[in-house]
Parts: structure tokens; sequence; C-alpha cells
RNA sequence: GGAGAGAUGGCAGAGUGGUCGAAUGCGGUAGUCUUGAAAACUAUUGUGCGGCAACGUACCGGGGGUUCGAAUCCCUCUCUCUCCGCCA
């Protein structure tokens, strides 16, 4: 969530800003303004009140030691009225402060002044296309029938195990999968990502700390009996070891790579869209995670950028970066890049990564914070992401874009990690 | 699943109703000494909110209660550990 110091101080560019994201703040700031006096001015009675009841305790305190209960009995009488306006003006200041926070949840995060305008994907723009499309041979088919044909991903199986949505990949489709995972973990880790494994599973705070809790919560997968929820990107878990840290400013940057499973639910999706690999329940996804200093949270943007641009490359696909527009970018980012790649058999641009700086905004829920060296003043920390990268549509795209008579190619940077080099 | 123990500052660990935001040790930071380092010594060292500041206030796992006063007593929830059972 946005501050609220931010919000006082800059009211007219947040309005303004956040029209980019169609969203009309004009009300809500207001509403926050004034509430956040209310708390204010509470807040002063309350501690005044407090503090005259903490000396009066003392004081009885004292009297009771030195033998004087008649004036102590007299001081205790005094107490009752204090007692009770403390208890009101506590009640009011807990109100307040609900009210504040859950206003504060509904307003999105401002977005970056290079965000362009727009309602939704089609006016993202495009910042630059590269890579050759391929030259389809004659027979070429959409990954779903390739799937089939060479035997490597069974949907039927997978609906009789579990469901639509989930997969079940064979044979040299599933080390095809492993090839690609360790493939992007050694790439990040190349390039200064810690790797690491996390829980699958996350509890309502973790789901709090990023933001998935409690506007998407039916799009994650919830274990009810124990309180847990399936995450829908390692972001989650990965967010969360930072959850509640006061950094040093030369801590930063902090790099994390993590592969997961990803589960979500989609709820309200159906159609063509989500035919093969383009749309499932499950899938597996390579996630990278910053932590930066708010001076060069950009700087760390571009070169997440660029990670990911590199990887696309070595895997010769041709592909596009899209600067997303304020009604595709989401609720918690300022500035999101997205890279599509082309799956020439479906003659369509797959989505395979995003990647997205939150500045403060997730670390203010998170209690993320740094320290600057010598300073006792906390600072918010600000946090980035993407994907590097998910797997379906990457599959989708190579099955598809590298399909011969003889089968489908297997690129040379991806060889060493499959073991062969063709599928067929 | 059964039985028991516990949750205190970055960590370890005291504190069982009143000068306790909390002893002590370790760690961190600054300094003294030293050519430099180590050691030793000295000082300092939690977070939020309000306030220009002085300072005030809240926080000892979460919530509630008793009391003039709660880290300390009571209720409740959550979590962790140990033993037994089951098990990759």
């Amino acid at each position: 969530m946005l501050s609220l110091k931010y919000l006082q101080e800059n009211k007219e560019e947040a309005i303004k800003a956040l029209s980019i994201k169609n969203f009309d703040a004009t009300q809500i700031i207001d509403q926050v303004i004034e509430l956040d006096e209310k708390r204010k001015s509470t807040q002063a009675k309350l501690d005044n009140t407090q503090a005259e009841m903490n000396s009066l305790s003392k004081e009885i305190g004292m009297l009771f030691k030195s033998g004087k209960a008649d004036e102590a009995n007299a001081a205790k009488a005094k107490t009752g009225e204090l007692k009770e306006s403390i208890s009101e003006l506590n009640t009011e200041m807990t109100d307040a402060i609900s009210q504040l926070n859950d206003l504060l949840l509904k307003i999105p995060n401002i977005p970056h002044p290079t965000v362009p305008a727009g309602k939704g994907e089609e006016e993202n723009v495009i910042e630059r296309t590269e890579g050759e499309m391929p030259n389809l041979y004659e027979g070429a088919i959409p990954h779903w029938e390739l799937a089939k044909k060479y035997n490597i991903i069974d949907f039927e199986l997978g609906n009789k195990i579990t469901g639509a949505g989930f997969p079940l990949y064979r044979g040299k489709g599933a080390i095809f999968q492993r090839a690609l995972i360790n493939f992007f973990l050694d790439e990040n880790r190349k390039a200064g990502y810690e790797e690491v494994i996390p829980p699958l599973m996350v509890n309502e705070a973790s789901g709090y700390g990023t933001g998935q809790l409690p506007d998407k919560d039916g799009q994650m997968y919830h274990a009810t009996e124990d309180n847990l929820y399936l995450i829908p990107t390692a972001e989650v878990p990965v967010t969360n070891i930072y959850r509640d840290v006061i950094l040093k400013a030369e801590d930063f940057p902090i790099k994390n790579t993590a592969y997961s499973a990803c589960f979500r639910r989609e709820a309200g999706s159906y159609g063509k869209d989500v035919r093969g690999l383009n749309r499932l329940h499950q899938f597996d996804k390579v996630e990278i995670v910053q932590l930066q200093h708010p001076d060069k949270s950009y700087e760390a943007l571009d070169t997440m950028v660029a990670h990911v641009e590199s990887i696309i490359k070595k895997l010769e696909l041709p592909y596009r970066l899209l600067r997303l527009c304020g009604g595709d970018t989401s609720f918690t980012a300022a500035l999101t890049f997205d890279f599509e790649v082309f799956s020439a058999a479906q003659d369509k641009w797959l989505e395979v990564s995003s990647v997205s700086n939150f500045e403060s905004y997730q670390a203010n829920r998170l209690k993320l914070r740094f320290k600057e060296k010598n300073e006792k003043k906390t600072q918010l920390a600000h946090t980035l992401n993407g994907s590097a990268l998910a797997l379906p549509r990457m599959v989708a795209a190579l099955l598809e874009n590298n399909q011969c008579a003889e089968g489908i190619r297997i690129p040379k940077a991806l060889i060493p990690y499959t073991g062969f080099d063709m599928i067929d």
C-alpha cells in the first residue's frame, strides 16, 4: 500500500497519476487524510489520558508502600473516570486505524511517469520487436497436437488424474521441462541471483504481505483445514523471506531466484485462450526477485529486463517487449514490462514474462525497511520481480516454432541440458 | 494421532503484580590503546505513533479479562520444541 505521508504531501500529484490507472482517487484520498487527522487528535487525547493514569498509578503504589492507605484509596477513586475515557478513546483509535488501513488497501500503486495511458492490453506500447519469424513448414500444427503426436504432454491423463489444466509431461516432454528449469536457474545464478527452494504453501500473513490477500482471495487454492494457500507464484514465499526485516543500505541489492510449481484457480477464464498450455492451473515458473535501494530500483528494473531478454535470445525465439499501459499494469506495480514470444503455429504472441518494479508498495505491507549507514530512521525498501521465465508458453512457442518434418529441434543452448537434439 | 514443555530485544537468557522498555552475556556501532590488526578497556546499540524539540505513548507470540497498576495472575487462539505412534 501507499504510505500515508506520501498521500498527504502529494495529494494532487497522486490523483493525477492514479488517473493513468483509470482510478479516481479524489474522494478516497480526502477520506484518508480526514481519517488520519481524526486518528492523530484521538491519539493526542489518548496519550495524555494515559500519561495521567500512569502517573496516578505510580503515586498510588508509592502511597501504599509508605503506608498511607487512606490517601491511596482516595486516589483510587479518581481512576474510574480516566479508565472509562481511555477505553472509549482506545476504541475510537482502533476504529480509525482499521478504517484507514482498509482505505489504503483500496488505492493502487502510483504508476511511474513513463506508464502510458490506456484501458487494456491493446494500448500497451511495443518497445521493440526482435528475432526472426520462423518459416513454418507446410505440415505445421499447434503445440497441443504436437504434444499428442510425439507423446510428450498428455492433457487427457491430467484430466483423469486431477482435472483440466493439470497436464502430465512424459518422456522427452518431461526431460525438456526439467532442462528448461535448470537452464533458467543457471542463467539466473550466473547473473548473481541466489537460488532458493521455497515452500509451495504459504500462511495468511504471507498472502497479505505480497498483496494476494485479501483482494485475490479466489485466485489461490486454499487448504481450509490448515488455512494454507498454494502459491500462485514463487514471488509470494520468496518476497516474504524479507517480511518484517530491517536491512542495512549496504545489503542492497538482494537477489533471489526460485523455481516453483505455481497454482492458479483462474476462476472465470475460459475459451480458446485456455487451449493447450496457454493457461493452466498448475505450471512451472522460475522467478527472480530483487530488493533495492529506492534510488537504484529503476536501474535494477532495466538490468532485469535485459537479463530476461538475454535468456529469450539464447533460445532463439522471436519476441517483443511491451511497456504496459495504465489499465493493464497490476494494482501493486508502478511499472511493468512484459515479454511476449511469437508462437508461430497459433500465429499468436504469448506472454512469458512480466517484470515489475513495485517501489515501496509491497514493502510497506511487508514492513520491509532499511537503514542508511549512520542514520536511525528507517525507510521502505523497493521490491522488484520478474519471471525468468514461465515455462508453459515458452514450451508452446519452442515446440511450434522448431517443428520440422523430422520432429522438433531443440535450441542449441538447451542441448547440454536435454541430452538430445530432437524430439521425434 | 496421544502425552508433556515452552513463546521475552539481532541471538542466548534473567525477570513471577509497582521506579521494567526490561538484568547479564554474545553480537553490532563508535572510540581509546596499537605501525596495522587482534586482545583489552570505554561508550553506545529495539520498533511504531504524536511532537521543531524536551518529551509523551504503545509494544515481552495474537486476542480478551482481573487490577489503581500486568512481561508477571486468569481465559482463549496460534505457533514451536521434546517423547510415543505412523511414515518418504
